[in-house]
DNA sequence: TATTTTACGTCAGTCTTGTTGACATTCCAA
DNA sequence: TTGGAATGTCAACAAGACTGACGTAAAATA
């Protein structure tokens, strides 16, 4: 309706740029999927087993419980998809040494593979937008993006960082 | 595995930035639908009803058509979300007068209301992120993501912004 | 040592949201 | 007048999320 002009310095933050803004990231997220789905649907994978994947080369030797929390879904939701990836030999368990009811995961030399062709297909696209629009818009982006995140993900997301 | 230097312009981008921006991306897309989904299970509804709202209220008298390419989804998925969407009287249909197949769609004042909920609490968290990172962050911000979508989504995109 | 808690797996059932395929209706335009 | 476009709808299916309940092994603790 009018613009919305609360804050001091919000000034040059209408409601028209907020939407555009929102939209903006409804569109990209589906640019930002697009690739790698292509790619999965050739395997019948889907986005989970994806995300999965992603998070265990990221952070090999993972227990489940850590990968729930970075991923936000039930055990039983990812216990399905981590049944399939180890079925089908792109992940494989390691009992605990230290405490022998964690599960550790990694990925087998398939599943890097696989992890790394989607991973590549993802970030062409990623390296192609940041080419065109400089290294400064890519420091926004990511300041952004990070000021947007749950508190606990922004714990996650640093984590992941500095890993 | 190493530093991915391959082009002239591309020097300042590693592949470990290119993963952090990935990262980013996922978990900052939790945060961006996070106080929508809490809103809309309060109603029974879910993502799909959002994003119809969203759209019918952002270009009121949409035909069918158009919505389904914004959206990006088939008919049938669409429809359903439709049918539920009219039944609860969120949207009305007015028939074409021109063109007498098509179906303009519109929000109700009770749809109005709810969308207005909606968008309010997105906005919210994204005014914040633009608040606490600065005007030049929020530039970069929409850059990089608009230059992440594909071609077509982008004309849409930037079709809507001068609407 | 006995009990409780933790980590994990699994079975069963449900929901949302997407898909394909087929078919009917309305109606514009050639 | 007829072909094709815009739309609605039925049916069937799948991925991927959820809840709830139950089981097992192992660690932690009382």
């Amino acid at each position: 309706m009018q613009n919305d002009r609360t804050g001091e310095s919000l000034l040059f933050l209408t409601d028209e740029q907020l939407r555009q803004g929102i939209e903006a990231m409804f569109f990209a997220y589906r640019g930002f999927t697009a690739d790698p789905d292509r790619i999965l649907e050739k395997y019948n994978y889907g986005r989970a087993h994806h995300r999965a994947m992603h998070f265990i080369n990221r952070v090999p030797g993972t227990n489940v419980n850590n990968l729930l929390k970075i991923l936000g879904v039930t055990k039983q939701s990812l216990n399905r998809v981590l049944r399939t990836l180890i079925q089908d030999e792109l992940v494989t368990l390691k009992i605990g040494t230290k405490d022998r009811r964690e599960r550790h995961l990694y990925l087998t030399d398939k599943g890097k593979s696989l992890e790394k062709q989607l991973s590549t297909a993802q970030s062409h696209r990623m390296r192609e937008a940041y080419r065109r629009v400089g290294p400064d818009a890519v420091t926004g982006f990511k300041k952004v993006l990070e000021a947007m995140m749950d508190s606990k993900l922004q714990v996650t997301y640093k984590k992941l960082r500095s890993s």
